[in-house]
DNA sequence: GCGGCCCTTGAGGTCAGACCACAAGTATAC
DNA sequence: GTATACTTGTGGTCTGACCTCAAGGGCCGC
């Protein structure tokens, strides 16, 4: 005979712990950065068993909303927001994603958040934007250096464009892009030709031209992505890297 | 006795787990759809306690790539690439993500796409679109038939693009954006319009005019979202859902 | 013979408590 | 005064038992 549940848990224990979270954080009680109770003490108010508290944080951590450190904490992530980490490199194994498909999003969003950029930027990202430049042309000695500062450079248009989706977006495609390329490739460019163009890009954001900041940095990312030699790969059968070869030199960064 | 620890796993057993997971997808031992051994096998066979498994199972879980189902087993996802389910919502929460910038990066990814799918799309694209132009032809009676001939068309136009990258972020921006809306909005959209819509969309693709393909869903999504009251809001304070007001009906649906 | 109910079986879900590993601060020894 | 060692707090792992769910097969009644 079917008793009478009075009370249901109508979720899994982790989704309970998951909703706790996310509504700790949607009321703005968990803020970016802080700390979250130790797990024992968490999981005794929650009424939960440790182990299962573990799987949800786990689930949370996975997503990127929760970081743990072992031995310090576990804390409400507050970099830049980004989707899962490892997941774009295990969907790219799962459903055979492309280097090509992964650069050729890139272009998309980021033309369009250059454009955006143009549209809605601040002064204050017109500043950011002036210094990463300035720094770039201080920095033709350290690759290393100069990397830093273009990276930057782009994480502030994404900012500019006051739309954080797109910025994560690009900030996950362009971290799993940087893990691909750096197994292979020790940069090798023409930091000048690739600071000047940043400029460019600076001034028509400053000048709030959309459309020239949209095709200037389509332009420059079509430029970096031949430079590597991920084109999309045509019906032909040319020799890899082909394209690659004629240009004479990798010219740019991204 | 201690025993002398001659290999070691410097990584978390987590991060075991999911290597040895990545690399059974990788070399094609895991197919999508495939089912993995039970939690006790494996974790014998890994040699790691049946806790640990199962946190790594869960990491998997969260960022789509497994999918657990009580009772009957653990298999490797299948359906349409997708990033981590409640990712978005999570992000949401954390970050402040709101709807119309969810909106915006929908219309700029869908539109790019169409363009490309009116490059790249093949004859069975074709064909599938003008199947789901038909059906939607003929549910104007069922707005629920009309509504998943209406989804189905979005999602061909994404494989015809060739790039799972942006399909696969479009769909989970749209899944994201249809749970926030079917919770406050029920359809009232005019179908035979949006149906017409549809159909210039589909004629753009298969006459391969991509700037046109380009041109088309981008007005057709902002009409959709000026319909839903969506835009991004203005420095002004004007009244909420004015502009919805002014266009007398909501016409579309996406 | 056939359909429905129930039990078995196999799988994931949860629990409890002990113990391990790491990071940081603090006290102590030199 | 500095460097080492201890203490403490916190996440990480293990064990093995028990619970819940889903599916299949066999038994019973019709």
């Amino acid at each position: 005979m079917p008793r009478v549940k009075v009370e249901e848990q109508t979720t899994h224990r982790t989704m309970q712990v998951v909703n706790h979270i996310r509504s700790l954080i949607e009321n703005g009680t968990l803020q970016p950065g802080d700390k979250i109770p130790p797990e024992r003490e968490l999981a005794r108010s929650l009424k939960i068993s440790r182990a299962s508290l573990r799987t949800g944080i786990g689930y949370l951590a996975a997503m990127g909303v929760m970081k743990i450190r072992h031995g310090v904490g576990t804390f409400v992530a507050d970099g830049p927001p980004e989707f899962g980490k490892g997941s774009l490199s295990l969907m790219s194994a799962l459903h055979g994603f492309q280097t090509w498909q992964m650069f050729e999003t890139r272009i998309i969003l980021e033309s369009h958040v250059a454009g955006l950029a143009a549209e809605r930027g601040k002064e204050e990202h017109h500043a950011a934007l002036a210094e990463e430049v300035a720094e770039m042309f201080a920095a033709f000695e350290s690759p290393t250096d100069y990397l830093i500062h273009d990276l930057t450079f782009h994480r502030i248009i994404s900012q500019a464009s006051a739309n954080p989706i797109l910025a994560a977006i690009i900030e996950t495609i362009t971290s799993a892009l940087y893990d691909s390329r750096r197994k292979t490739v020790e940069l090798s460019i023409d930091l000048r030709e690739s600071a000047e163009m940043h400029r460019e890009l600076y001034r028509a954001i400053r000048a709030r031209k959309p459309q020239e900041a949209h095709n200037l940095m389509e332009q420059h990312l079509r430029m970096a992505q031949i430079a590597q030699g991920m084109e999309r790969p045509t019906g032909r059968k040319g020799s890899p890297g082909a394209a690659k070869k004629k240009l004479g030199r990798a010219v740019h960064a991204a």
